[in-house]
DNA sequence: GTAGCTTTAAACAATA
DNA sequence: ATATTGTTTAAAGCTA
């Protein structure tokens, strides 16, 4: 694709431009003396193993779409531009890690000039209801599944792993899922294999006539949650910049090298959205964020960005008790 | 104001 | 017997 830029929808009145690849840091971020600033990423674990997998840290993230993370797993996948410009290709949604929960930060210092205060006024609330109706949301977990088909309790639980809102929400929201799956044409029941049948109740697929219909949909409240984005309830960028965190490393300065950029950085079908354009690669052990040149994020940004893994992490501990 | 969609609540039956 | 699953109805909220 072009090398066309995005930049976060955010205005600022004095950028800083941040370019090229994010060196690791233990510092949450590293401004150099051209201005340049460098924002810790993780080091490679894509995707996440079950165990390590930490829904709670989806947190203030919640409201973010899953097709935000688009470019980040098809970036790792390597997967044929034809593939990428398929919009009705949801392999997105098998980079089950990428999709919302991130990884819980170990290691994270707040900014020295980043009040607590301010922090909580420009994090989402936590645990909010996501944008998703429930069709959405049984679509997905249906669509991340490996047989495309699942039992009413394991959309449950991918809703309650993905969208942690659902983990304290009453439980009328799953007779809400249960009713949308009868309700609702775009859902067919499967009657189980009984020899292999573990468990009650039916399987549950998408009605492919439907499909498309339901990308729409799931496309729609993509599209405006990102045109009504602001600083203070849009953290989209967040979930680009943050997925699967598992700790910071040591400040280590690395020079981009433009071949080390994974071949198969391709288009984000969603780069009009307003979402930023990201490209991975890997060097060593680590992964790194590439922008494009003339990807801009203001200061405040890059803090808020920090404040957000920051409070995943918080996030992550207190309900991983 | 209206229609359509979604959410929520509730009742009830079937089933593991 | 109990919990879960699936169906159905009703009402309220939201949006175009």
């Amino acid at each position: 694709m072009e090398n066309s830029s995005h930049t976060l929808p955010l205005s600022c009145p004095s950028p800083a431009t941040i370019r090229g690849p994010l060196p690791l840091s233990s510092s949450p971020q590293h401004t150099s003396s051209n201005g340049r600033i460098s924002l810790p990423l993780s080091p490679i674990s894509f995707p996440p193993s079950p165990a390590s997998f930490s829904p709670a840290t989806a947190e203030s993230v919640h409201s973010c779409s899953p097709l935000s993370h688009f470019t980040v797993s098809h970036c790792l996948e390597g997967q044929s531009l034809a593939d990428q410009d398929d919009l009705t290709c949801l392999n997105w949604l098998h980079q089950r890690g990428d999709l919302l929960p991130l990884q819980p930060l170990t290691k994270m210092t707040l900014l020295p000039q980043q009040e607590p205060s301010v922090a909580s006024q420009l994090l989402p609330a936590a645990s909010s209801k996501p944008p998703y109706s429930f069709s959405s949301l049984i679509f997905m977990a249906i669509e991340d599944s490996p047989q495309k088909r699942l039992p009413v309790k394991d959309i449950y639980e991918w809703i309650v792993n993905n969208f942690p809102y659902y983990r304290t929400a009453t439980g009328g929201w799953r007779n809400s899922v249960r009713h949308n799956l009868s309700l609702s044409k775009s859902f067919r029941r499967i009657q189980r294999d009984k020899s292999q049948s573990v468990g009650k109740g039916s399987l549950w697929c998408v009605c492919p006539e439907y499909r498309p219909a339901l990308l729409e949909v799931l496309r729609k409240t993509h599209s405006y949650h990102s045109n009504n984005s602001n600083l203070l309830h849009k953290p989209a960028p967040l979930c680009l910049l943050t997925p699967d965190h598992e700790e910071l490393v040591t400040m280590e300065s690395v020079e981009y090298q433009q071949e080390e950029v994974c071949e198969d950085m391709e288009k984000d079908p969603l780069s009009d959205s307003g979402y930023i354009e990201l490209h991975y690669y890997e060097s060593q052990q680590y992964q790194y964020l590439v922008l494009p040149d003339d990807t801009e994020l203001d200061l405040e940004t890059v803090e808020i960005l920090q404040l957000d893994a920051e409070a995943q992490e918080a996030a992550g501990s207190l309900l991983d008790l």
